[in-house]
DNA sequence: GCCGAAAAGCAAGAGGGCTTGCGTTAGAGT
DNA sequence: ACTCTAACGCAAGCCCTCTTGCTTTTCGGC
């Protein structure tokens, strides 16, 4: 997600104007939230000329995917050796990350996305990064006999995150702290035998 | 979702320039995108001046929204008898619906919407329509004893529906027609079970 | 039929995203 | 050190969303 920063030299002028105009958006989009961005405050705060900007990303969109991404750190991977702990972990930092100001204009940018080649790359590595990661929780449960190695990864890690993204992006529900055990347990388990009465909430 | 259209009288003024911006708006979209739809060519179309549309609708964005959910019919919702049926049924639909361009349009529309009163009321009333509907099949297979009534629909159908929308809104990846069937064989049953070879595809 | 209010027509314009043509500057390679 | 080129600075302008002040039409109630 940070692999850029060594483009030509750290000290060039591109790289100069590239961290100061990512910084600036970075610094008004936590101002100003994702509505108040302007591209001219960005160009002025960063000492830039609004030219550049365009010339170098294109549009906002792309200037405000370019941020985030390099703002967003990968998630924190739990191991704790349990994959219901891992999951229900997971599950909760996604949730805390989509909350936070940063999070949610990440969110509501990539599901705004078009789809030039451009931006269909850094979606896909991007999720792929996200993907791989989060996916390791299944895979090393399946080593650990936890599961059967019949079960796909990505479908597991889809139904365990999608609901998160649904709520943030679509309903607007907020989502209550039992959410992700609740998640979780639905998700081991199956609907169609009664869970343990382990969530306190709801 | 139609509610309007007897509102005053339905051949006054008021009604005929909503129901002539309405079509225009739908048929435009239709022909050029989301993108492509200009508020001026909205007008245009209908033999209407621009202002009408912003003093009636305010924003592009909720002229959109109207005209998206006067056009999109609720999701039937299937009543085999089989809870397994029912729910691989409706997620084939609401696939197949967000694969449209309404439907498509309509995802991007809702993601993107404001918070204002008014759209949170609009947002508010179309999910509790859509979840009302899908509930009743869990509901149901509960009352056949399909299910224990310790289930929660609605959390229930929101693993179900999520993963579409998910793919539809973030990942952009396709849906392949066996993902239906494995997302509700993962949901009743639980990923800790093997899951039966129920999917020729993948 | 008449009248008051609500909605539509009209013109003008502000603001922000984005583009273009041209001159200027800085840094990478030799 | 010198040049050649990629990137930036700058000015001007287009397009689209949205706003505002005022006039004109139309509809519903009396």
């Amino acid at each position: 997600m940070a692999e850029a920063e060594v483009r030509r030299r750290p000290g060039g002028r591109s790289a100069r104007v590239r961290a100061a105009v990512l910084d600036a958006a970075l610094e008004l989009l936590a101002a100003h939230g994702l509505e108040g961005l302007k591209v001219a405050d960005v160009a002025a705060r960063a000492g830039v000329h609004e030219t550049s900007i365009y010339r170098r990303w294109g549009t906002r969109e792309n200037l405000l995917i370019d941020a985030l991404l390099e703002a967003t750190g990968a998630l924190t991977v739990p191991d704790t050796g349990s994959l219901r702990d891992d999951l229900v972990a997971y599950a909760t930092d996604l949730a805390a990350f989509l909350a936070t100001p940063t999070g949610h204009a990440l969110e509501h940018t990539l599901a705004a996305a078009g789809d030039d080649p451009a931006m269909r790359e850094a979606r896909d590595r991007y999720w792929a990064a996200r993907a791989g990661g989060s996916m390791q929780i299944v895979v090393r449960a399946v080593e650990r006999g936890e599961l059967p190695d019949t079960v796909d990864p990505r479908l597991a890690i889809e139904m365990l995150v999608s609901p998160v993204h649904f709520r943030v992006l679509l309903t607007r529900e907020p989502i209550e702290p039992g959410m992700p055990a609740r998640l979780v347990d639905a998700l081991l388990g199956g609907i169609a035998v009664s869970r343990p009465p382990s969530d306190p909430a709801r």
